[in-house]
DNA sequence: TCTTAGTTGCAAATGATTTGCAAGTAAAAC
DNA sequence: GTTTTACTTGCAAATCATTTGCAACTAAGA
């Protein structure tokens, strides 16, 4: 999990493992690449037929399978604040944990030490080889704690 | 998350709540509450049917939506190690963190203050007030990774 | 015992994701 | 540049997990 090597572009990353470029692979590399969103299949595929002639769904579920299995994209699910969907996003070189606002649906990253500290453990303690994790939190985000309680306590 | 009132058994926190008792969430209750296991829906409504006249699965995740609303179990994704079923275990005084075997499938537990003091951290300097959160890891436990590399490196 | 709001079973609906298959295409070989 | 072939796509149907509408039932307070 830790022995993530310096990103290229996707594109490059699938080429050199031999997988062949398409039109459409393309395009959804580019928009997964490119986002700040969390983004889940079916809103890849509404801005994948914005940008250009119509990809099926089917095409980006697999795209998304193929990118999984090779470690370039993590599948989140952050707490599945909207439906069962699951939501993607390149996988970067220091991970991070994902907060998930119950109230109004905003998803905020957040980085810190302890986290790679606490996989390190894991590895060493469990003898266990992480390949992949994810640490989502659920609750209030600050914006909606103050609103809950105006000025009070 | 961490302001966890000792917990007495499903069918009086339940019930506390003014929640009706039912047979069928009598029969629910039991299983998860005695369960070693971490179960899914299904798996859960299999049990209830041996046990008892059929409960219907509708009313198993109703049971489940319940029991979540209050906080009472806390439902897991396990890395969606088969399918993209939930799992569900009881709601426990000191959180924990879940280790997904890819290989051979196997759910190891593990438990550390650097996930007590991680939720700290992200409380108080995201001002996040967490309701739940979950830690997960998928890769390869110890026994496979073992056989993995037999007596090498 | 009566009453009623809350609960159940059932079957159908929904939402997310996957799959089979015939037609299309990237890219290696000629 | 043409051929070749294995890989990829679109489409429609299938699958899997979960939810919902509704009429019949029942827990538990009056
Ligand atoms: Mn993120
Ligand atoms: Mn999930
Ligand atoms: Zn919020
Ligand atoms: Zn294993």
């Amino acid at each position: 999990m830790e022995q993530l090597a310096p990103r290229r572009n996707l594109r490059d990353e699938l080429k050199d493992r031999g997988i062949r470029m398409t039109h459409q692979r393309e395009i959804v590399l580019e928009l997964i690449q490119g986002s700040s969103r969390h983004l889940d299949a079916e809103s890849l595929w509404k801005l994948a037929a914005r940008k250009d002639t119509c990809i099926n769904l089917a095409t980006i579920y697999r795209t998304l399978t193929l990118l999984k299995r090779f470690g370039l994209v993590d599948e989140l699910d952050l707490m599945h604040i909207e439906g069962e969907k699951h939501y993607y996003e390149v996988t970067r070189l220091r991970s991070h944990i994902h907060l998930a606002c119950f109230r109004c649906g905003e998803i905020q990253e957040f980085q810190t030490p302890l986290f790679t500290k606490l996989c390190k453990q894991v590895e060493q303690e469990c003898s266990f080889s992480i390949k992949t994790g994810r640490l989502e939190f659920g609750g209030l985000c600050s914006k909606c704690r103050q609103k809950e309680r105006p000025a009070a306590d």
